[in-house]
Order: C-alpha cells, then sequence, then structure tokens
DNA sequence: CATGAGATTTACCGATCGGTTCATCTGCGT
DNA sequence: ACGCAGATGAACCGATCGGTAAATCTCATG
C-alpha cells in the first residue's frame, strides 16, 4: 500500500510539475491535489528535490517506454523507424496539453550541472541517445553516433519550437530534414539516389 | 539621467536573471545587486513582468546585434554565412557562464502562450527565423523558408544540448548536418557533389 | 477492552515572495 | 535662508515558500 501510494503522489506531481513548471508549483498546492497531509508528503519524500527526482524518474521510464513502443510500431526497418520518431514526435506536440520537455524545463530551472536534478535530464538525453544509435547502427550507418547526435538536435530542436511557437508541421520539417541526413549518412539501400 | 539609469537596472538584472533563472531571482535579490533602493525599482517598472520584459527587449537587441555581426564576420558568401551561424555558436557555447538560450529558458517558466514573457520569447525565434530565411533566398535556396526553420531546429536543439550535456563539439554536430542540408536545398553551385 | 505503534491532521516555524506606505533626505529656484 | 518636489530608505504588508512539532486518529495485537 505504502509504495503505490507512493506511486499515486509521484504521478500526481508529474502532472502539476509538468502543467505549472517546478519553481511554480509549491508543496502546498500538491498537497491540495493530492489530497494528502503535508506530513504524510514529507514521510515519503524528505525534501521536495527528492520528489522531483522520483518525478523525472518516472517521466524518463514513461516517455521512454512510451517513444520506443511508438516507434517500433511504426516501421519496421531501422532506417524507417529513425524518421518515425519524428511521427511519434509529431503526436506528441498535437496533444492539447503538450508544454515542451520536462527535462528541457527542468534543466532551465536548476541550471546547475551538478544538481541531481540536472544531472538527472541530463541522463534521460543520454540514455535516448544511446537508443536512436542502436538504431543507426542497424541501419548501416556510416557513423551511427554522430547521426544519432544529429537526429537528437533535430528532435530537441522541434520540442522547443512547437512549445514556443506553437506552429504545426515542426515535427514536418525535422522529419524532412532527417530524410537528408539518412541519405547521407547511410550507404544507401533502396532509398532514392540523389540527382 | 533617469533612462540611462533604467538602462543600467536592465543590464544588471539581464545578468542576474541569465545566471539564475527568472523564478528564483526575487526583486529583493534584484534591489541588493544593483544597488538601487526597492522603491526605486518599483518607480522604473510597475512590476517584476515588466522588468522582465525590459531584460527580453534588450536581449533581444544584443543577441540579434551579436549573432548577425558575427555571421557576417565570419563569411562573405550567403551559403557559407548560414554556416557560419554555427561557429558563432560554437563561440557562445564555449563562453564560461553560458546558461542555454534566455528565451526558451523563460518560455520554460511562462508557459502560457497568451503571456506576454512567453510571446516575446517566440517572437525573438520569429525575428531570428526570419533573418535566417533572408540568407536563404540570398543563397538561393529552393525553398528558403523550409530551409530556414530547420536550420533553426539544429540551432535550437544545439542550444538545450549544449546546456544540458556540456559536451563540446555540439555546434560542429550542427554544422556537419546543416551543411548536408545545404547541399539539397541550393542548387548547388560550387559545393562538392554527391557521391 | 487495553495498549502501543504508525499514520495523519493541525497548527505552526522563520524566510522570502512581489509590492506598498510613509517618513526622510536631497537639491534647486526664489 | 526658505520652501517645495522628487528621489530615496526603511519598515512593513499579506501571501506563500519549504519544512517541522506535537496532538490526534487508526487499528492490529495482547
Amino acid at each position: 500500500m505504502s509504495a503505490s501510494k507512493r506511486d499515486e503522489l509521484v504521478r500526481k506531481a508529474l502532472k502539476a510539475f509538468y502543467r505549472d513548471g517546478f519553481g511554480a508549483t509549491g508543496m502546498d498546492k500538491l498537497v491540495a491535489e493530492t489530497g494528502v497531509s503535508k506530513t504524510s508528503m514529507y514521510k515519503h519524500f524528505r525534501t521536495k528535490d527528492d520528489l522531483i527526482l522520483a518525478v523525472l524518474r518516472l517521466r524518463d521510464e514513461n516517455f521512454r517506454n512510451w517513444l520506443t513502443r511508438r516507434i517500433e510500431e511504426l516501421a519496421k526497418s531501422p532506417r524507417k523507424r529513425l524518421l518515425a520518431m519524428f511521427d511519434a514526435l509529431d503526436e506528441w506536440f498535437a496533444e492539447e496539453n503538450y508544454r515542451s520537455c520536462m527535462f528541457i524545463k527542468a534543466s532551465s530551472e536548476y541550471q546547475d550541472p551538478k544538481n541531481p536534478i540536472h544531472a538527472a535530464s541530463a541522463e534521460h538525453k543520454r540514455m535516448l541517445t544511446s537508443y536512436i544509435e542502436k538504431i543507426a547502427t542497424l541501419a548501416d550507418a556510416k557513423n551511427p553516433a554522430l547521426l544519432a547526435r544529429q537526429l537528437m538536435l533535430l528532435k530537441e530542436g522541434a520540442i522547443v519550437t512547437a512549445h514556443l511557437q506553437g506552429r504545426t508541421g515542426v515535427a514536418d520539417d525535422a522529419k524532412q530534414a532527417a530524410k537528408i541526413l539518412l541519405d547521407h549518412a547511410i550507404p544507401t539501400t533502396q532509398s532514392r539516389r540523389i540527382t
């Protein structure tokens, strides 16, 4: 019970933090929103930062599970999967309450790289990059690590642009760019030849 | 005097906000850091948000001036200038106190698109994109608007990644990707032919 | 039913938040 | 020297911040 209660608190805190930001969401608001008392909250989490770290762990798990699942549903070949990432992003951006990436926002509010919250955010990005690199390797990219980093640049750029400009089609801009990068990074199999 | 005093306040506030973030920098800290009294501060700026907007206006001016100047110093042809943007970014990322993009951070803390702070940040990005599009047009890109948006995606991605991962070489990853995009978007003149 | 351990509630802590009130100080025209 | 306006300083406002102490409730076991 205690564990699942904790999980429920983390889930609700995730919602609130994602919606309103970390600094702007006080413990009192969290307590009011979860129904639990402040003392109970502080029995589960020693400090607010501890709660935030737990939230980021859940977000990391949720997001990476979702993205990998969606990528693998949308396409089968490694090459197509690299592109499918941007279709998945497009679905995410279209969500009613899309509010950018929780880890980018966390690193904006906790800027010191030594801060555990910042470090956890960096680790999330590292794990995602490593996943993309694995696919890039399967796709026979000449330099899978470089390709993965570049696709990630497009992804991060699309994430902040979709939030800042609100414009639709951001993911598609990124996807078209990714296609061009792929054609160059992968000794082409069936990909259309240039000019 | 009054105007330059105001400017000095904005300059010092910019430093503090960039270093510590908007929410984490209270008016008391600002007052202590600028030496001015709280009453004077609130005579120049009706609210904290007004001060932040003034800071963002200054930042927009400073940053766009710096970037365009640096781009035009580093390269002469439009095509090379599009690439030179990433060399300029590299210089920025290497600065000791580099802490990501002020506008991305502002939009992280003020998420509502209707919020003037968020809107001002979006406007900054729009103006930068328009500047890049102008160069892309001069470079005879087939679709200058699309190319500009894609280069901006690489730029935004590089900005957040440089802050989050701290890794060096981020700007170069982006530049290499940009080169490939350029080769595709511009009916090649002297650019190396593919394979 | 008594009791003791754990969880929960209530009330509170000092610090800081954005912002204001009002008394004092400064400098300038007369 | 005087009076006055505008700038300044300090003290203060209620609200909220993250976090805690102590009283109260819950409930399984003897």
